[in-house]
Parts: structure tokens; sequence; C-alpha cells
DNA sequence: CCTACCGATCGGTAGG
DNA sequence: CCTACCGATCGGTAGG
């Protein structure tokens, strides 16, 4: 029971935090978005690093929530690493303010909730190395000098969407996933050797340029 | 004529800006760093806004400084861009706590320095879009339902790399730069449609395909 | 480069 | 949920 105050607390802290960052972000600030003084948000929320906390644990238990059953399925590892990657994607891109506050201000938590933010941080980046593995061995995939390169290569590619994602923009969160989803796994080179047979993805054209 | 004192500050606040942000730093925090008390520093720079628009503007410049000649060379479009791909993942493993300054905290900048930096920081986007837009007339990438969505892909692994990178860690810079390279060029696939077969194209380096 | 200080603002609390 | 307030800290300056 939140008791709604609470909520449009949350909500106003989201936006605020995610826009201007957690330090210079006032409890005035937040108490103006609700139309409250400082004082009295303090009897909806504890603290402000409480409400950060919150902020962060929600949104990464809501993307926990939705990755590791991708990674988890039956099946095979590539298609659950195309999926995971277009599942970030549209997480991020539909928790624009929320995914900022998460990825840039878990710096400001202290000791111990940092800490178990961090092991839920490693808990994602974790699963995105294990498929990625299986599709290495599968033979699915190329294998590559360092896995953790790639890894962090791919996220960088998904939590950088909230820096540019607008949903004002002309492309739906669904495009943008299927689009870097094919950059991610196929590249951009049109013909690595050659390129002619079964194609296993119906993707613009082969060799017609210009 | 920087006074040496003025350089000395430059680097304190550069790192701990990257640290723990701009808003969080305080003048008392970078005067203790190199010995003096926040009053003092007033002699040696105008203001705490100064100081980080100097730090941006001086990353920014050298990154541009090395992007620019490449993508404007005469080389092949495809080489051009894994060239400026490279250099720019060596470029911020090389200055990992100024580029975290650059990428994140320049949103503190008032009205005009701000604006300022982001006509900056567009050239280097534009610079990409350019080259890549010659990748794809040429024939040699596949074309891409919106080029803005695959330079946004291809800048977030590359703008992510100060989130992870280690000098301490197993990988030099350039061997960073040589594996995402090939990830955004050539996808994880081991085999986008077929793979063999004669190579139509006479790349020097391409990837090794290991 | 220090002493001494300015007004402003911070997160948070007491008491109602 | 407000009034009224706490001690701490902020960027920056005057005067030497």
């Amino acid at each position: 029971m939140p008791s709604e105050s609470a909520e449009r607390i949350l909500e106003a802290a989201t936006r605020l935090f995610g826009e201007r960052g957690y330090p210079s972000t006032s409890m005035r600030d937040i108490g103006e978005a609700v139309g409250l003084l400082a004082g009295s948000l303090y009897s909806h929320i504890s603290s402000k690093e409480a409400v950060l906390l919150q902020i962060i644990e929600t949104g990464l238990d809501r993307y926990l929530g939705a990755l590791l059953p991708i990674v988890e399925s039956d099946q095979p590892a590539d298609e659950r690493l195309r999926a995971a990657v277009k599942a970030h994607v549209e997480l991020v891109a539909s928790h624009v303010e929320e995914s900022l506050v998460a990825l840039h201000q878990w710096k400001f938590l202290g000791g111990e909730n940092r800490q178990r933010i961090e092991a839920k941080r490693h808990a994602g980046s974790a699963a995105f190395a294990r498929v990625l593995a299986e599709c290495i061995e599968s033979g699915v995939f190329k294998p590559v000098p360092s896995p953790d390169i790639t890894i962090s290569g791919i996220l960088g590619t998904l939590n950088w969407v909230p820096e540019w994602y607008s949903p004002k923009g002309p492309a739906t969160p669904e495009e943008i996933g299927e689009q870097l989803a094919d950059l991610l796994l196929g590249g951009l080179l049109a013909s690595p050797p050659a390129d002619d047979g079964p194609k296993p993805r119906p993707k613009a054209n082969s060799s017609k340029s210009r």
C-alpha cells in the first residue's frame, strides 16, 4: 500500500533524478513537483537515499524478471540472445528515466544498499554471458578472443539507448530492438565471406549497391 | 602558460568529477587534493564551471583531432569506419576519467557553454554517420532501416567503454578496439547465410576469422 | 595562498 | 501536512 502520495513522490523523483542526477535534486525540488514542502515528504518516505534505492531496485527487479526467463528458456542459444537483446531495448525504452537512474545514480548509494544493487546488476550481465558462451559452444557464433569484451560491447549498445531514445522519435522500441539485434548478431558487412543461399531472415537485400 | 598549479587543479578535478560527478565534488575536495584551501583555488581558476568546461573541451578537441582526419582520409569507407572505431576506443581507454566527465557531466554546463560542447559532440557523431552512409552507398555494408539507430548503437558500444575499462585489466586498448570493431562490423554469427566459397572482396586485414 | 567571512541551500526533525 | 528550525556545507570574495 504505497499510499498514492508515496507513489507520486517516487514518480517525481525518478524524473528529477534522471534529468539532473541525484545529488543536484533537492528534497525541495521533489516537494515542489508533488505540491508539498520538503519536510512534509518525510511522512511518506524515510530518506532521500531510500527513494533512490527503491527506484533502482524496482527497475532492476522488473528487468531481471523479464530477462532471466528468456535466457533460461529451451530455445536455441542464438534465439535466446536475440530475444534478450530485444527485451533489454524494449524495457529501457519504455522506462527511460528509471533506466537512467538505475544505470548512473547507483554510485550514490551507501555501502550495503550499493552492494545489493551491484549484485543484481551482475546477475543481468552474467545471464548475457552464459547465453553468449552457449552460442559459441554450439558453433552458431564465431569464437571471440574475450567473451567479456563482447558482453561489455553488447551491453554498451543496449545501455546507451536511454541516452538517445525518445518516445516522440520515429522508431518504436520494437523496431529499435530488432535493428540493434541485427547489428550485434549480424554485423554491418554485406558479405563477410559470400552471400547467397538460404537466408535465415528476410532483411533488406543482399548485393544491390546503389 | 597554465602555471602548473592550474594543471594540477585540472587533473584533480578530472579525477574527482569522473568519480563522484560534478555536483557532489566541492571546491574544498579539489583543494584538498592539491593541498590548497578552497578559496585559494580562485587564484588559478575563475570558477568551478570553468574547470568543468575546460576538461570537457580539451577532451573533445583531442577526440575530434584524431577522428576527423581518419574519417576524411581517402581510404575505403569500411576501412575508415574500422579505423574510427578503433581510434575512439583507444582514446577513451587512455583517458577514462576525462571521458566519463565529457560523456556525463556536460549536463551541468550553463546555456552557452553547453551549446558549444553539444555542437562539438554532434560533429563527432555526424562524422560517424557520414562514413556509415558511404559504406552503405558503396555496397560494402548492408542497408539498414535507420542509419541513425545504427550510429547510436555503435556509439553506445564505444561510449560505454569508460564504464568498464581498466588499465589494470588483461586486455590492451588496441585489443579491445580490434574486438569491438569485429563485433560491430562482422557481427557474432558464424555464418550469416553461408560461409564458404570464394571471397569476393580483396580486403587487407578484415577479420582474421578466428 | 591564507584568514575570515558572506548569503544561500542542504537533508532532516520537533511539535503540533 | 505545515511552521519553524537545526547544524552542516556550498561556491565564492575581501583584504591582506
